[in-house]
DNA sequence: CGTTCGTTTAACCAAACCGTTAAGTATTCG
DNA sequence: CGAATACTTAACGGTTTGGTTAAACGAACG
């Protein structure tokens, strides 16, 4: 039901999408709320068009609404894709919680 | 201390590294046992040094331990770097987990 | 109207990605 | 020893990525 929304369900693109510090810290600023292209593009030191082109690959992962208001295009994250990135992930949690076991259980052991 | 060969956590290169479709089967593959590296080429219809190039990028990431066992290379899953690009996405969780999703996981903690 | 503002598109470039084939390096076996 | 096995490295090529500057576009403003 989570993931009906997201529709294609692309890990590639995903991930590929939050490989990207830029892309990462512009997701972090939507999640705090909607902004424009020229509000995201203000904290980072790269043109517009950069700016304009990490945008593209977050809409095309299905990560980012646009919608244009005026001149102004006023951007929304979608964050549903990311359950689909979430849930890879968890498969594999088990995995790294092993880990934090057996330090729990050295460090028991040998305090 | 989890990351401790790594140094430094770098979301870049696990994310990148878990965008291809055939480093993510790699590593689907080691998560239910070590592997050598012929055994972890088999599945796919690539040629080997591929496969090799896929598995430096794993390590790299830091996900990929290898050892070489005679002539053989043992490889093995290194999840705890997952932890971290874990630990990114559940920041975002509650964006796409729908208020009833919520309540419910409220109701369940604090029951 | 012309100009400014917000943003995108076009054209270009260097670097990285992803695959290939051919050659090289060890290790094991007969 | 020589040959086969298990890989890696080298060299190449097409495509993608991530950045730039310059030009174009539509909306708002004087």
């Amino acid at each position: 039901m989570v993931n009906r929304v997201a529709g294609k369900l692309d890990l590639d693109a995903i991930f590929a999408a939050l490989a990207h510090p830029i892309r990462r810290a512009i997701l972090e600023q939507l999640a705090g709320g909607d902004a424009t292209v020229g509000e995201l593009a203000k904290p980072h030191d790269v043109s517009l068009p950069a700016i304009s082109k990490h945008l593209r690959v977050l809409e095309d992962a299905g990560l980012l609404v646009v919608e244009p208001e005026g001149r102004v295009h006023r951007c929304q994250i979608d964050a549903a894709p990311l359950s689909a990135a979430f849930g890879w992930l968890t498969r594999y949690r088990v995995l790294w919680e092993d880990r934090f076991d057996r330090l729990a259980k050295h460090l028991e052991e040998n305090r």
